[in-house]
DNA sequence: TTGACATCATTGCAACTGCAACGTTTTATC
DNA sequence: GATAAAACGTTGCAGTTGCAATGATGTCAA
């Protein structure tokens, strides 16, 4: 065997890798949000999320949540626990059924809600306007991207 | 104080928070991929960065990989040490400078990727084949949110 | 009513992650 | 050269994650 007798691979470039820089995309835009959330309110963005879905719906069990701020059951459930122990959220038994827990927003985190939510807004305002009129063509993509297969599967 | 007397929140749409649907949109799409890496090869993403870098650039240092790949430089540190542990890399030092440690794909790594790089490829055609004419407007997105602050610190 | 099955939420466990600190080696300054 | 500073890679630790299993409650059919 000559010692460049090695298996030919094919090139591949990573950086043109679709699924390689949504990735990349989501974290860096991710990240700087989830900056702001732990610098001037100390929470996660799994947080955020069950926040904002509380903000919007009142009072929710973890079920509901699950579905709507693309987590799992088991992170709505721990993460109701940290926002509970934090005093962000109330957990209180569900008389109908007794299987569920219902979420809410206590007074502080409705505060915090109120003082946050203009500024994730504004971030909205902010990002369309970097973007400029590329913002219209990447929401085109990832809404054909997440139209593809919403509601087929819990995943 | 009457019972509803609480501070009003502004209306926010997580579904529309364009950081939330392109964190949705990556998850969703790594994870259709990273089913096929575990399934078929065993590996996971990150392991798949550093070996596509590999396959790509020959022998390079673990300061090499952590830039391209979008890897913090432990994590490039630790995916070295498993991928050495299965066998699908070598690791070395470097006489020129013995703070580096030179990786290279084995044999056994370079058959894998050989298998491994044409399935990527094809997803990728598949993947815009899918999306049709709405790629190049994601693309477009991609681009621009990725070119805004690629090289300005190294996060 | 009872028993089998489904649903809801939680948790034990092992693996993984992020941060900061570390040891080693190289580079820069005097 | 000697010392300080920087670069490289690794690792200890505490916190977090994902999976599968669990317990509790509800639903349905016989």
């Amino acid at each position: 065997m000559r010692d460049d007798d090695q298996i030919p691979l094919p090139d591949f470039d990573l950086d043109g890798f679709t699924p390689y820089r949504l990735a990349v995309a989501a974290k860096r835009t991710s990240e700087e949000l989830a900056r702001m959330y732990r610098a001037r309110f100390g929470i996660t963005i799994p947080e955020w999320r069950v926040l904002v879905h509380l903000a919007h719906s009142g009072e929710v069990s973890v079920r509901d949540i699950e579905a709507r701020v693309a987590l799992e059951k088991y992170e709505v459930s721990r993460t109701a626990k940290r926002l509970e122990e934090s005093g962000l959220i109330a957990k209180r038994g569900n008389d109908r059924d007794r299987r569920l827990v219902s979420l809410s927003l206590t007074p502080k985190g409705r505060a915090m809600m109120a003082e946050l939510l203009p500024l994730a807004k504004a971030h909205q305002v902010e990002l369309e306007r970097r973007l400029g009129e590329t913002f219209a063509q990447l929401e085109a993509g990832l809404e054909r991207l997440l139209s593809e297969n919403g509601a087929s599967d819990g995943d």
